[in-house]
DNA sequence: TTTATTATGTGACTTAGTTACTGAAGATCT
DNA sequence: AGATCTTCAGTAACTAAGTCACATAATAAA
């Protein structure tokens, strides 16, 4: 019986989380593991059920679909500070996953076991309100993302994740192939899509590279709907 | 001080909350009100705070989102029988809406304040099951219907729609507008694949209306993902 | 009936996705 | 090192989908 147990130090990396005092999550923080896992390591399959709950501390995961004929889509990334919102949603339901996840970086994360997990949902209310507003935003980013796979002009969705990536690295390591996969396209959109940025003197294109010249005039593509 | 409580008639239409027995549940769904909407009625506007958790007993409520430059997607119907995922996810985290709902058709609905949802959220393990697993279903049709507009070749998914319009009434009315929203496309399209459908004697077009004729062929279309 | 509104049809054009290749860069093998 | 293999990128030709600018038809309103 531990009487005076205190938070554990990766709390701190999840503002919403640090607050939180009851008793209960104590207990459960301090039950959770933290793993690390090797880029390229699959986190879940579509059909395989949910045991743990999932928390980033450092690296990226990416969320995916693929379809029966292999065409593949990101969901969205799980990255440090956040939680995956299919695999809350899996555990509330009990039911199993229905996408692909798959870490793009070396990963560091906190595991809590299904059971632990229900334990914190039912007995501290700082978590359920933690649940309840990551299912919040995860159902919106996913209708957002219908919104913009139906009507984004494709250059300006490159350009929009461009800009995103580059906040980590100036030349971006990605291949094309990465970056269809990240918009749901095909690689000779990209490939096309890239080699008129790089016309236009905006990117500088190398194997397996990225390197964005002109970030202000990526910027103003994006922002500009009816350019 | 009611103490003999019986559960309302409507629940009757929702198999998944019929068998709750809870007080608080018997409490709450007693307290519920019943409300008819004519066709056209908006459900809620995005921005807006959601103050009622809403069960649709008959009729149909369209779910959308709107882009600035006014393009229209369906994200899902709410079906008597079922909730709306959105609303139950709003209230969760007490954010405002982010989609737009207007009837498409005379609705009789059921409403649950926000505090006595909360209350039986909280007080009522059947509720809370019924709500989680609505949370999770909603959450994998969005993800599914992602994959579906990034990859769904357009005359399947227009086959798809009306094969799944045409169980109500047989010359549907619709317009090519409105199932251009249904679909994210522009209305052009819709028209230009209906006329192939009509030359192919699939449907026979009106103004307002399609009927199906051949919905096997329609439904070999949808079935053969590549043919 | 005249006029206005809503629904549909169509051609010309742009953007995106597919198919079928090509060659080039880096990795591996001997 | 040189030969080979694998991955990555480029490109042309075609089809599908989305946009723009109309014309025409059916219904509703005045």
């Amino acid at each position: 019986m531990r009487e005076f147990q205190t938070i554990p130090a990766w709390v701190a990396s999840f503002p919403a989380l640090k607050t939180i005092t009851d008793p209960v999550w104590c207990e459960v923080s301090n039950n959770a593991r933290i793993i690390n896992l090797p880029v390229n390591t699959p986190i879940f399959h579509a059909g395989e059920s949910c045991e743990n709950y999932l928390l980033v501390l450092a690296g990226s995961v990416n969320v995916q679909k693929v379809t029966e004929d292999g065409h593949e889509i990101t969901l969205y990334h799980m990255q440090p500070g956040h939680s995956c919102e299919l695999t809350t949603a899996c555990l509330l339901s009990g039911s199993c996953y229905h996408a692909e996840a798959i870490t793009t970086t070396a990963v560091q994360a906190v595991l809590i076991s299904k059971k632990e997990f229900m334990q914190a949902l039912n007995g501290s209310d700082g978590f359920r309100k933690f649940i309840y507003s990551s299912i919040d935003s995860g159902m919106n980013e996913l209708a957002t993302l219908v919104e913009e796979v139906a009507f984004g002009p494709m250059d300006q969705r490159l350009a929009q994740h461009l800009l995103d990536s580059v906040l980590c690295t100036n030349p971006i390591k990605t291949t094309h192939y990465d970056l269809a996969v990240e918009l749901g396209t095909a690689r000779e959109v990209v490939s096309r899509l890239l080699k008129k940025f790089e016309h236009q003197g905006w990117v500088k294109l190398r194997r397996g590279e990225v390197e964005i010249i002109e970030k202000g005039e990526l910027c103003t593509l994006v922002k500009h709907h009816a350019p």
